[in-house]
DNA sequence: GTTTTTACCTATTGACTTAGTGGGTAAATA
DNA sequence: TATTTACCCACTAAGTCAATAGGTAAAAAC
């Protein structure tokens, strides 16, 4: 299940994508137009900019800007940094010891199946596809 | 991410499955063989039972039994059952109330693709797709 | 140069979930 | 009657989630 965490990263980058025109735009508008609380954000904000997903500027007009264009972002990759993980199960988790039954598990082809087709699916999707264009 | 719930149920399962031709399977032998806690596996066994998915036998001689051939499940049933919801998100759950924000929702739709993705990926795999053959 | 506005930082919390364990009772067979 | 099995209820330690609290640093406006 997607959390907030991650839910909540996408609906940020996307209102950012909607305000690109409009300068950097403060956490305090994001939250407000998103109805969510602005110091949870700041956490979830916290990551993007570590991620270099997205930049801050402190002062009055400061606020975050996304750091390429829409249709560069891939929505897997705002996910994986905001959610953690992602993997199906945790054996296929990154840095997870191999399994010992590996060999004759008769499920492990089948989470790796599952593995790639949510990956595929959120590594295809972008940014622009979300954001509202009419 | 799938939780050791539902990948223990799916394990018990195909046990079951492949030691099918041998009467009622104690669960003292699957939790041996598949180097699981018994008393886990109990609570897990428990809700197979209350869905319908397996029957238990007491007494000596007794212990678990598919009640359909392996063909006739789906990985996606035995998931359900035991991971409960497997809701892509919280707004898709079932007896959610419908989001305020549902009409003007960017991600919504990107939630139920990816939603039906899952689902049918683990409905139109069944039990039988899993077992050892040879 | 002070005030205001913004980002940025660390710590804490209550509720909930996960992955079990403990200690039994009921049923069926030998 | 003894043994083996399923079945049942309560408990717990550790971890995660979704925040909140209470600040400091930086940049612009006045």
């Amino acid at each position: 299940m997607i959390s907030t965490r991650g839910r909540y990263a996408l609906r940020v980058m996307i209102d950012l994508a909607e305000h690109t025109d409009e300068g950097p735009i403060p956490l305090k508008e994001i939250a407000e137009r998103q109805g969510v609380s602005k110091k949870y954000l700041e956490i979830i904000v916290k990551e993007l900019v570590g991620g270099g997903l997205v930049e801050g500027a402190s002062g009055r007009g400061g606020g975050y800007r996304l750091c390429r264009r829409p249709e560069d972002y891939s929505v897997g990759e705002i996910l994986e940094l905001t959610e953690g993980s992602m993997a199906a199960v945790a054996c296929l988790e990154k840095g997870a010891e191999t399994c010992p039954r590996a060999g004759e598990c008769r499920t492990l082809p089948m989470w790796a199946e599952y593995d790639r087709l949510v990956r595929d699916f959120f590594r295809s999707k972008t940014l622009a596809e979300l954001i509202r264009t009419e």
